[in-house]
DNA sequence: CAATATAGGACTAGTTTAGTCCAAGTTAGT
DNA sequence: ACTAACTTGGACTAAACTAGTCCTATATTG
């Protein structure tokens, strides 16, 4: 299975709850509305701040909020901020693999993971927080040869 | 990182390494073409004929060729041999999550994962024997929604 | 019948991941 | 000034998963 780590998942989830409104929550706050651990919650935050998705504040009645607004953030950022770059395979970034020369399917791994990277950067939280999704139209993706 | 198995990988390696001809193929001789050991490459292969993607013969002088021709086998397939659905999420499938109700995001996941499994079923093995990848155009998913 | 393959499954070692916990720093309110 | 509420950073552990190995049985060729 192609998957997305349960931090990546979670991290979604956090900021999706916090996409809501704009106020400041506390992570036992996010923790009781999600029904994740207080201290997972809690680690989960604090990568997001470090990737400046997610602005806190310190002290007491202090929590954490989006940094910007939920149009704005995508679903590519995040994974980004919880598992590291989205790519499909190892060998797709600066590091050269050893049998490269043999290696014909290095540059169709690329442009697999582009379309990927693309469909996750068009999704953004407030697309998230609507039940209903967008209609998505592949039918480019059948009439050019990937 | 939204990651790929290793086992994916050298799945569509060594599918890609039969693609280039219909000869039969033992296992020792993946496993030297590609620089993988031969018990791996064995599994693998056991793996892909259960998916009906190799057919095998068996005894001396015996072997794997590919079940199909290299334009009718496509990545997605490979992947889901090797690392079962191709699915983003758990909650994706028919496994009930058990806060379904607060959790609006499931849908657009579906949506999401739904791009990936077009993508990777729209490139074929014979795409990946060229060197050169094929132009993907993204432009349909920026004008929708997604 | 001997040599060469695949078939199937059990098994192990290593890595990664999820999750917990603790000590320190920061702010608000009294 | 003090205390309570909260974040920060990092160390740590337990569990799950993955990759890879190995063994026995079966089939085919010559």
């Amino acid at each position: 299975m192609l998957r997305l780590s349960k931090m990546a998942d979670y991290g979604t989830q956090v900021m999706t709850y916090m996409a809501r409104d704009q106020a400041v929550h506390s992570a036992s706050e996010v923790s009781a509305g999600l029904g994740i651990a207080v201290p997972t919650v809690s680690k989960i935050l604090k990568m997001l701040v470090r990737k400046n998705l997610v602005a806190s504040v310190m002290g007491a009645k202090g929590g954490y909020m989006l940094a910007r607004h939920p149009a704005e953030i995508s679903v590519a950022e995040i994974i980004d901020a919880m598992d590291g770059p989205i790519s499909i395979t190892e060998c797709s970034g600066t590091t050269t693999c050893e049998r490269e020369s043999t290696c014909s399917t290095r540059s169709n791994w690329q442009g697999i993971n582009h379309i990927i990277q693309d469909a996750l950067e068009k999704v953004n939280l407030a697309g998230m927080t609507q039940p209903k999704p967008q209609v998505v139209d592949t039918s480019a993706l059948r009439t050019r040869g990937i």
